[in-house]
DNA sequence: AGCACGCCGACT
DNA sequence: GTCGGCGTGCTC
């Protein structure tokens, strides 16, 4: 008998199994190949895990497959290893896992065929007479690809404006024609478009030790904004490109711009496949399927092209290591960061580890010797390094969160023709609306937190549950009408700065100003002209962009992120600041970045702003030591969330009454109520799991989660594992 | 997660 | 009388 053991993508953690298709050929099921089951009443798409003889499940229950999807395994069996050993580690179900290692396309049950790329070409003996005078839009779309008398490609025709949705029609009236495009890699010796840039002493240095051999080796370029990690990144895939082997890049969301990818580009003669957000499935399918058939030596990509097959792996690097993103947040908790070091690992390669504000954990693994130590602390040029001031603002007076000492230094370099920076991490015009009679706050209904105000439009919105509601005339409780808006964020500071400084345009970065398609390009072109301006905006500005006439970085609120109760909220705060202060002070502008703070003599802030990061990072190290913390100690939490208060509470006690004694050496603690304890209508808690031993953690992870599923509570409540969290929310 | 079944309140 | 609210149970 042939039983097919199935992965669904279901939250069950489990398989399944099915019989073969009635009429499927004895040797047509391998592994790793998609099967269209039958699951309840719908039909579902899941991979075949393996085939065998036996099942646990009656034999009355087994339905047949009913079709098999592929005939060869999609993805090499090291990447489904990856997916099944995250699964595993992250606690998540293995169908679920195993399909998001897949493209969207493919999950949906597209077919695994490479499209083939056409270069568009005029025919010979036709011209632009033969199209009717009236058909403007087929007389471009045919001038444009007769401009290019090698061949056009889609996408290109696409990117020069052309409609692609006519080619067809000129195709019908024989006046086009597609050649099929072979791209041919070119040799060793002619990979290079432009010539490599002169290295410095420490830039060599740490080429020389990573392209020393091509076995597994994690590296941990820490360089300062500015030192050029993207030149030794650059270098080192030349070298791997060389041997004919491909390079995965991942950088944070926000860091995947056309100007990351330009430079990958303008660099080498090879194509570049490039996983982004905003790709239709199908894109990114012919993306994935460039890297895996190995056409695309250079594969750049987010958190999920992690699980990118490659033809021929050469090297992987993570760009902004540190970065928060390359960790999910919902669902399949994965860390990237993380998986690309399994990665590594099991494909024998060299990966690179880059940030100028490496994450805790990786210095600490450079402290253990488990990755190489790599530093760049020169700025390329004459470039120095950014003058920190912390400015105290005790007692001083302030323009909706503005010291009269920033704004006269603010002054001073608008008027010696440079741009200021002005970094605010909070949307909307005020973070709160308050009743000045009776002190009533403006909350959210649904969360335990106060709704934002906004004025362009003019609404109250939440952003922890996206609710929103118009600004009320009246107060809810007494029924005054002076409300007042309390604090400020970007509109709030935009609108002060254009009353402060009304000849200088203020330009305004946030999710908000930058969601319409293109605004964000025109902003950084305006930027770029170099005329004085001021930039006001949140993270959206600390990351990939480079202002090089920006000489004034100024911080509003430093003090955010100091009294976080998440133990992560320092180490946080500190990569922002210097993150931002990263963009002041390039080429031939020196550079200050002014930290507007309550807490002067705070003294990691302080250590932060007058030893840098390397030195503030040795002192959190300590601190996070002697509160045996993450990484001293491996965490997990259990979340879970009901309706009802007190539910999910509940829940979490009654398991971990359950399991603290099984694993007496694991710590446990809470449940507590998560720092916001009702959001999106819902009540959530927490349970913290914590050892200094990761198989003792493993191990009391999955007896939780098989004591999770048969608790009779389970299916009342939304619970989740996170392994390794990045936040404690 | 979906999807169906099932048993109680306000509607044409 | 039924439409539909969401509690409960199941998926090879």
């Amino acid at each position: 008998m042939i039983v097919l053991r199935v992965a669904i993508p279901s939250p069950l953690r489990r398989h399944f199994d099915y019989l073969p298709p009635l009429d499927a050929a004895p040797d047509s099921f391998h592994p790793g190949c998609r099967v269209k089951v039958p699951f309840g009443k719908r039909e579902l798409i899941g991979l075949l895990l393996e085939v065998t003889s036996e099942t646990d499940v009656p034999l009355s229950k087994l339905k047949p497959v009913i079709e098999i999807l592929d005939t060869t395994p999609l993805q090499p069996q090291y990447i489904r290893d990856l997916a099944l050993w995250a699964a595993d580690y992250y606690q998540h179900p293995i169908g679920d896992a195993l399909l998001q290692s897949l493209p969207v396309y493919l999950r949906k049950g597209g077919e695994c065929v490479a499209s083939h790329t056409y270069l568009w070409k005029t025919l010979p003996d036709t011209t632009l007479l033969d199209i009717s005078g009236r058909a403007h839009q087929q007389q471009a779309l045919y001038q444009l690809i007769d401009d290019h008398p090698q061949g056009i490609s889609q996408e290109a025709i696409k990117a020069e404006g052309g409609q692609t949705s006519l080619l067809a029609t000129l195709e019908t009236k024989q006046l086009i024609q597609r050649i099929q495009q072979k791209h041919i890699l070119p040799d060793a010796s002619h990979l290079l478009k432009e010539a490599p840039l002169p290295l410095n002493p420490e830039q060599q240095v740490a080429l020389n030790q990573i392209i020393q051999g091509q076995d597994y080796r994690t590296f941990l370029l820490d360089g300062i904004t500015g030192s050029g990690k993207t030149e030794v990144y650059l270098q080192a895939i030349h070298h791997v490109l060389k041997m004919g082997l491909q390079a995965l890049i991942l950088v944070p969301e926000i860091g995947l711009t056309p100007q990351t990818v330009q430079r990958f580009r303008h660099r080498f003669r090879v194509p570049v496949a490039v996983l982004h957000s905003s790709l239709t499935d199908k894109q990114r399918f012919d993306a994935w399927m460039q890297a895996s058939q190995g056409e695309a030596p250079i594969v750049i990509g987010t958190r999920s092209a992690i699980f990118t097959p490659l033809k021929s792996p050469g090297i992987i690097i993570i760009d902004e290591e540190h970065d928060s993103s390359f960790k999910q947040q919902d669902g399949f908790r994965y860390s990237a960061r993380d998986l690309s070091i399994v990665r590594a690992h099991a494909e024998q390669i060299p990966i690179i580890l880059g940030s100028a504000t490496p994450s805790l954990e990786s210095l600490h693994n450079c402290a253990l010797n488990r990755y190489q130590h790599l530093t760049l602390r020169k700025r390329a040029g004459n470039a120095s390094a950014p003058d920190f001031q912390l400015l105290d603002i005790k007692k001083l007076p302030l323009n909706n969160g503005i010291s009269a000492p920033l704004i006269n230094q603010i002054k001073q370099h608008l008027k010696q023709g440079t741009q200021v920076l002005v970094f605010i991490n909070r949307r909307g015009f005020a973070p709160s609306l308050i009743c000045h009679d009776c002190g009533w706050l403006a909350e959210c209904r649904r969360c335990d937190a106060r709704m934002t105000l906004h004025q362009k439009p003019a609404h109250l919105h939440c952003h922890h549950c996206d609710s929103q509601r118009p600004i009320p005339r009246h107060c809810d409780q007494c029924g005054s009408q002076s409300l007042k808006p309390v604090g400020a964020g970007t509109e709030r500071t935009e609108q002060t700065l254009n009353e402060l400084f009304p000849k200088t345009p203020i330009l305004r970065v946030d999710r908000d100003s930058t969601s319409r398609k293109g605004a964000m390009a025109k902003i950084m072109d305006q930027v770029h002209q170099g005329d004085p301006c001021i930039l006001v905006g949140t993270q959206m500005l600390a990351k990939g962009h480079h202002f090089p006439k920006v000489t004034l970085v100024a911080i509003l609120d430093a003090d955010a992120g100091l009294f976080s109760t998440d133990f992560r909220g320092m180490e946080r705060t500190a990569q922002m600041i210097i993150q931002v202060a990263g963009r002041a002070g390039r080429a031939d502008h020196p550079g200050t970045v002014v930290l507007q703070t309550h807490h002067a003599e705070h003294p990691l802030l302080s250590l932060l702003a007058t030893k840098g990061y390397e030195v503030f990072a040795k002192e959190e190290l300590k601190r996070r030591h002697s509160f045996q913390l993450p990484p001293y100690q491996h965490i997990a939490i259990l979340r879970a969330e009901a309706a009802y208060t007190g539910r999910a509470e509940g829940f979490l006690q009654s398991i971990r009454d359950h399991q603290y004694t099984v694993f007496p050496q694991i710590q446990w603690s809470g449940p507590f109520p998560s720092p916001m304890e009702k959001r999106a209508g819902f009540f959530r808690s927490q349970l913290l799991l914590s050892s200094h031993s990761r198989p003792l953690l493993q191990n009391a992870l999955s007896s939780l989660c098989l004591s999770i599923e048969q608790h009779p509570m389970a299916n009342k409540i939304r619970w989740t594992i996170d392994v390794d969290p990045y936040d404690l929310y």
